[in-house]
DNA sequence: TGAAAGACGTA
DNA sequence: CGTACGTCTTTCAT
């Protein structure tokens, strides 16, 4: 039996839990107005919620103590008579929460004279005895002990049950140095306050670790106690009673008697009317869909009756069968990879005719390899996750011919399809069969990765019928290279100098101390300066500073707003608010990337391909596409990307202007292409031309004029924002507009010609056919529609720079990879590439950036690329 | 606990 | 009353 198609019992201590939930939530916030607490209850609710959709578990229960009188309090008077009586506030919950799973279908499990701890115990035991995956979620360290290689122990953290902590064998081994059976030996050395159970006087973890390890167990410990020498030892002697009370008291019983058994707790189905019910009582509003959505059920109110989507049973294939099977496969084969952390863990292939799956394992690596890297086309359900996964396993991947997330995305950009179930929904019509944890049999076992593999084949012939050419083309030819583009730049990641990070992260913190202190000082207490509505009362209650822009609920207290309080009425909290905003925001920047460098000392970001409406990429975890450089300290977060270990220098390159060249190209407008024929500075250029100069007589103050004008047009910018932006009369920004369109008159009628083509065909277009349906262009609504209108006018210009890039990025490449060279594309922030060039290979990669990055488009004015070169991101990017 | 709001970093 | 993003912190709901 494969680990995926065991079942998997999930038995949770709500005592501990929910106790621990109750501590963390504030239980002013959480009461009904009829005075019942509930922050318990719902803290509970919400964790575990969460644990069982992600979890899926197939059984289910919840164990609770009965009282605080056990076994074990009958055995040792004192065992956690340290503990105060829990709180009146906490008790009220217990049968409300007890209430609230039994309408949710959820067994509920206690005994009398036994703890919660000791069910879960049994059962777990018993689970994995029946060939169960067991996941055990407690907050009591004594579960430790449960922990083998079926059996999962969920340990909540220090604060509150939001996160929890994975501990399998080698989790437990990696903590504590010994195997999970051993663990009840260290906790009965070192001794358990929580439970009163005093350990032995000055041996922590460490010292007992140590003993155990030198003797083996604890018995032979004990029985050589008189060979331990030092304080230690006498101490050790002197406890010997206590440390054998403690490993009886810690030992959780396996063998309680229960009136069930793992099997029968498989999920059932939720009444949802007896949810609503205790729901409403409890005053739980948001909690009521996450519930439904995470036992599978429907909230009720409209059911769209879909049919379940059908699939032929994948055949189960050896490797030598999966071999023969893909040679002779004929069209596009689906492939489906499915991933445990990172790693394969199972693959599904489709053909028109027949679905087939194996587990992955070295055999089926080698069978499929040659076939995976091959041109056989192939299409995935998100692609890019699968190939990085595959590359890891040094398996390469070829003819990556389609991926119907993207193929959905560029169909409805604003709201990408994020699975393949949606997509099965949108496409087929049909319902993509999930393990639904609510059915007692099963209908519908969750889809195979064969099956997956096969519905993803069918909404790809749907999606491709169904797409506009130009669109299909944008998928083919922009899209699919750019997706193993970035496959590799993920993997390759970018590395960084920790100690560089560390030291500035110091400095700031320091100097972020140091001007909060002066902050209070200036008003006389301390206040959060991270608070907006706390600044909001210190500013304009307290120092009765004239009121700024207006906010959803106050005033703004943003730094443009501030810098506009210096000038009306200083106060040196502003400026010591505004440096202190800086220093924080810099450290907040520089630890995140600090916790995000992997153990190969460089920054794995994800881009995320579908994460803009426009054709854009952008990047997560962390986003590298946001690092600061504006101000000359901030770039020392930049000085911290270094070349890596095996490269001898970085290399920077930036499209110059590349959204105005565009503008100058789709609107043909003369002037704007001749400023950029003449090789003459653009802002100077246009500025000669609007207030009719010389260009050598442009003054900076013309200059910076003209600049915001001609960035601001990309963004649809109006005369009231471009003379709050240049701080000058609106009349004198009408002016300036009025100017500015006398000379370059085609890009006005560009800019509202393509609004207008936008309104009638109902999606704007860039220059390679990418599309953005606009529907808000005909709202009756005139904040919708501006908006919209804005947004048209952007996205072409936009989009066509994405595409320029993402078409320059994987030919780049494949061209690097052609050439043999060792350099390769390391990060995109949208006209910018950052490459990481080996040594000897300056020249040649120099060239072909150069070239891709210019002749990627061929558009009326020519691309400028600028190069930078250094040994870190600053250093290059001049 | 998780969603929303506010603030701010980039192109 | 300027487009496109992601992340962090605080506040608030319940």
């Amino acid at each position: 039996m494969t680990d995926a198609e065991k079942p998997t019992l999930l038995v949770v201590d709500g005592h501990s839990l929910a106790y621990r939930a109750f501590y963390a939530l504030p239980v002013d916030n959480f009461s009904t107005k009829d005075g019942q607490h509930t922050n318990g209850i719902y803290g509970f609710l919400s964790m575990f919620v969460n644990l069982v959709k992600a979890e899926k578990p197939t059984h289910l229960a919840v164990a609770f103590d009965t009282s605080r009188q056990s076994f074990r309090t009958r055995e040792y008077a004192e065992y956690k008579a340290n503990r105060s009586e829990s709180p009146a506030e906490f008790k009220g919950q217990i049968p409300l929460l007890q209430d609230c799973l039994e309408a949710m279908g959820v067994p509920v499990l206690k005994k009398e004279d036994f703890e919660a701890d000791d069910i879960l115990a049994t059962l777990a035991t018993q689970g994995e005895e029946q060939g169960f995956t067991v996941l055990v979620c407690s907050g009591d360290r004594d579960t430790i002990q449960l922990v083998t290689e079926d059996i999962t122990l969920l340990y909540p953290n220090v604060q509150g049950v939001s996160q929890l902590k994975r501990y399998d064998t080698d989790a437990v081994v990696e903590k504590y140095g010994l195997p999970p059976a051993q663990y009840p030996e260290i906790a009965a050395l070192v001794g358990e306050t929580s439970d009163n159970l005093p350990g032995v006087p000055k041996v922590g973890e460490k010292t007992a670790v140590k003993w155990l390890t030198q003797w083996g167990s604890l018995e032979a410990l004990l029985d050589n106690a008189d060979k331990i020498t030092g304080v230690v030892g006498n101490n050790l002697r002197e406890h010997l009673d206590g440390v054998r009370r403690n490993r009886t008291l810690n030992r959780l019983l396996r063998d309680v008697e229960l009136p069930v058994g793992p099997g029968d707790l498989a999920v059932k189905p939720l009444d949802a009317q007896a949810v609503r019910d205790i729901f409403a009582r409890l005053e739980f509003r948001t909690l009521l869909p996450r519930v439904f959505d995470a036992f599978g059920a429907d909230a009720g109110d409209s059911e769209e009756v879909r049919p379940t989507a059908t699939a032929p049973t994948p055949s189960r294939l050896d490797a030598d069968a999966l071999a023969a099977w893909v040679a002779s496969a004929e069209g596009t084969v689906g492939v489906t990879v499915t991933l445990a952390g990172g790693t394969p863990a199972q693959i599904g292939l489709a053909s028109s005719s027949a679905a087939v799956e194996a587990d992955w394992t070295p055999a089926v690596r080698d069978a499929l390899a040659g076939w995976l890297a091959s041109d056989a086309p192939k299409v995935f359900a998100d692609a890019k996750p699968q190939v990085k996964a595959l590359a890891r396993e040094g398996v390469g991947v070829g003819g990556v011919a389609f991926d119907v997330i993207l193929a959905g995305w560029l169909v409805r950009p604003s709201f990408p399809d994020k699975t393949l179930a949606d997509l099965v929904e949108r496409a087929l019509d049909e319902k993509l069969p999930v393990a639904d944890p609510t059915q007692l049999v099963p209908e519908t076992e969750g889809a195979t990765p064969g099956q997956l593999s096969w519905f993803t084949r069918r909404v790809a012939e749907v999606q491709r019928t169904e797409m506009p050419e130009r669109v299909a083309e944008v998928l083919d030819d922009i899209e699919m290279p750019t997706l193993t583009a970035l496959a590799d730049m993920e993997l390759a990641g970018v590395a960084v100098s920790h100690e560089k990070l560390a030291g500035f992260s110091s400095e700031l913190g320091a100097r972020a101390d140091a001007l909060a202190r002066d902050a209070y000082a200036a008003i006389g207490h301390e206040v959060n300066l991270g608070s907006p509505k706390q600044l909001q009362e210190v500013l304009f209650d307290e120092l009765q500073l004239p009121k700024t822009r207006k906010t959803k609920s106050g005033y703004t207290t943003d730094a443009a707003a501030l810098a506009d309080l210096q000038e009306s009425a200083d106060h040196p909290f502003l400026d010591l608010l505004l440096r202190h905003r800086e220093a924080t925001k810099l450290k907040q920047i520089i630890d995140a990337l600090d916790t995000a460098t992997g153990a190969d000392g460089r920054i794995h970001t994800t881009y995320v391909q579908t994460g803009s409406q426009t054709g854009r990429l952008s990047s997560t975890d962390p986003n590298l596409q946001n690092i600061p450089i504006r101000t000359e300290e901030s770039r020392r977060i930049r000085a911290a990307f270094e070349v890596g270990e095996g490269y001898e220098t970085l290399l920077t390159a930036d499209y110059s202007q590349i959204e105005m060249r565009i503008m100058a190209h789709l609107s043909g407008d003369p002037g704007l292409i001749e400023a950029f024929n003449s090789g003459e500075d653009l802002h100077r250029f246009v500025g000669a031309r609007v207030f009719g100069v010389e260009p050598a007589d442009v003054t900076p103050a013309m200059r910076t004029k003209v600049k915001a004008m001609s960035y601001g047009l990309v963004y649809g910018l109006s005369a009231f924002g471009l003379s709050k932006q240049l701080r000058i009369e609106q009349s004198e920004a009408k002016k300036l507009m009025l100017e500015y369109f006398a000379r370059f008159g085609a890009v006005r009628d560009y800019l509202r010609g393509s609004v207008e083509q936008a309104r009638q065909d109902g999606y704007t277009e860039t220059i390679f056919g990418r599309r953005r349906p606009f529907p808000d262009l005909t709202s009756m609504n005139r904040v919708l529609r501006e908006n919209a209108e804005r947004a048209a006018l952007n996205a072409p210009i936009q989009g066509s720079a994405a595409d320029i890039m993402k078409v320059a990025l994987f030919r780049i490449r494949d061209d690097l990879a052609s050439a043999q060279l060792r350099s390769r594309v390391l990060l995109q922030i949208h006209d910018e590439l950052v490459v990481e060039v080996a040594a000897g290979e300056w020249d040649a990669v120099e060239q072909i950036v150069r070239a891709r990055m210019a002749d990627a488009a061929e558009l009326t004015v020519p691309l400028d690329v600028q190069i930078g070169r250094g040994g870190d991101w600053d250093e290059a990017g001049h």
